[in-house]
DNA sequence: CTGATTTATTATCTTATGTTAACGGATCAG
DNA sequence: CTGATCCGTTAACATAAGATAATAAATCAG
C-alpha cells in the first residue's frame, strides 16, 4: 500500500479503489534546498505530501521578519490549507530546508471526492480534526508557558526529537518566539541547572 | 427557522427535513453565574449553543491557575470540541459568567447524523475548519506579536468589542496572555500616546 | 584547501513583564 | 447604612527578553 494511502486510512478509512483516482493525478515533484514550495500572497490550491526532505513554514510580518510556526518532515502534508478551502491567496510561506521531494495533487481534486464519497468527506473532517488539535496544542503552549517552558517541552516530546537534530537552532528560537540570543540563553542556564 | 440551524445553514446547507432529529432531541438548560457547564477532567460529550448570556472557557495550570482560551456569547457553538470528538477527558473548562441559557444535544447525535448523511458530515467539516482557522489566527496573534499589539488588535477587531464591553478587564488580560497589572500598564501607556 | 558565509555563544545595555504591596472606588450582602 | 469583597491602578523591585556588537566555531563554495 502507498505510504500515503496508509496515511489516510489511519485517518479514516479509503478502499483501494477510492484511492486510485487520487493517486493517479498526483505528480512528484522536487524542491531544491531554500526555495518555496508555497508563496504568501498566491493563490496556493495543492496538496503535498512529503517522500524525502524537510520544509519550514512560516508568517512575514509587515516589517519582514519571518515567524516560523511548523516543520515539515517525510509522511507529512503540507497545504496552504486555508487557502485552498476558502480560496483565498495564502498567508503563509513553506520553504524546503534541505532538497525535498513531494507528491502533489491538486485540492480541487480533493473537493471533488468529498462531494463524491462520504468515505472521503469523513476523511476530510478527519484530518481537520488532526489539525485543529495540532493548533490548539500549540496555541496552549504559547499562551501558559513561558520560552523556557516550551523549550524544555519541546526538548521532551520525543516525536519532535528530530526537529532539534535535523533545524538549525535559530529556526527553533524563531518556532518558540524568541531570539536565537535568548535561546543561547535559555540553554546556558539548563545547562548550569544539571 | 431556527437560529441554530440558521447558524448550521451558513457553514453548510441542512434541509429542514435533516434539521428536524437534532432539534427534536436538544434541550434548554440555564446555568448561574458563576457556575461551570463543562469541567476539566470529566468526559463531555454535549455540543452547547447559547441563546443568551456569556462563558468563559480556560485551561488550569499545575499550580492552579487558570489561562483564559475564549469567550463565547449568544449564538455561539460552546463544545469540549477535542474531548467529544476523542473521547478523553475534558481539558477545558467552561463556566457562565452571568446566567446563560444554552440548547443542548449530546456529541453522539451529532456523530449518528454525519454517518447517516453525507450533509451532516459535511457540515461537521466546515464547523472544524472555522474552529481551525480561529485556532490558527489565535495561535499567530500570541507568536508574532506584543501583548500591547494584541491588545490592540483586540481594539480593532470590531466583531470582539463584545468583550471589551462585557468581559471584566482581568479576565481580558488572562485571555491575552499577561497579568491585570500589565493590562493596566498597557492602557496608561496608550492613553499617554494620545 | 581556503576564504566567505552561516551559526551559536557571550557581554552590555535597555525595556517590558511578573511579583508584591498599597490605595481608592465600585459593588454587594447583610 | 456599613463592612467586606472585588476590581483597576500605581509604585518598587527583580527577572528575563530584545537589540546591538564582538567573537568563535562550523559549514559551504569555489
Amino acid at each position: 500500500m502507498h505510504p500515503l494511502h496508509q496515511l489516510f486510512n489511519s485517518f479514516s478509512p479509503i478502499t483501494a479503489q477510492k484511492w486510485e483516482p487520487l493517486f493517479e493525478q498526483a505528480e512528484e515533484i522536487v524542491i531544491p534546498r531554500g526555495k518555496l514550495y508555497i508563496h504568501e500572497g498566491q493563490y496556493e490550491k495543492r496538496v503535498g505530501y512529503i517522500t524525502q526532505g524537510k520544509m519550514r513554514q512560516y508568517y512575514t510580518r509587515t516589517t519582514g521578519e519571518e515567524v516560523t510556526s511548523y516543520f515539515y518532515f517525510e509522511n507529512n502534508l503540507v497545504c496552504s490549507y486555508i487557502s485552498a478551502v476558502d480560496h483565498t491567496p495564502s498567508n503563509i510561506t513553506i520553504e524546503a530546508l534541505e532538497k525535498t521531494s513531494l507528491m502533489v495533487f491538486p485540492y480541487a481534486l480533493l473537493d471533488q471526492l468529498y462531494n463524491a464519497e462520504k468515505a472521503w468527506e469523513r476523511l476530510g473532517r478527519k484530518i481537520v480534526e488532526y489539525l485543529a488539535a495540532g493548533l490548539e496544542e500549540r496555541m496552549v503552549s504559547l499562551l501558559m508557558e513561558s520560552p523556557e517552558e516550551r523549550y524544555i517541552r519541546l526538548l521532551n516530546s520525543h516525536n519532535k526529537l528530530k526537529i532539534l537534530e535535523r533545524i538549525p537552532q535559530h529556526y527553533i528560537a524563531n518556532y518558540l518566539g524568541i531570539t536565537p540570543i535568548s535561546l543561547s540563553r535559555i540553554r546556558a542556564r539548563l545547562q548550569k541547572k544539571r
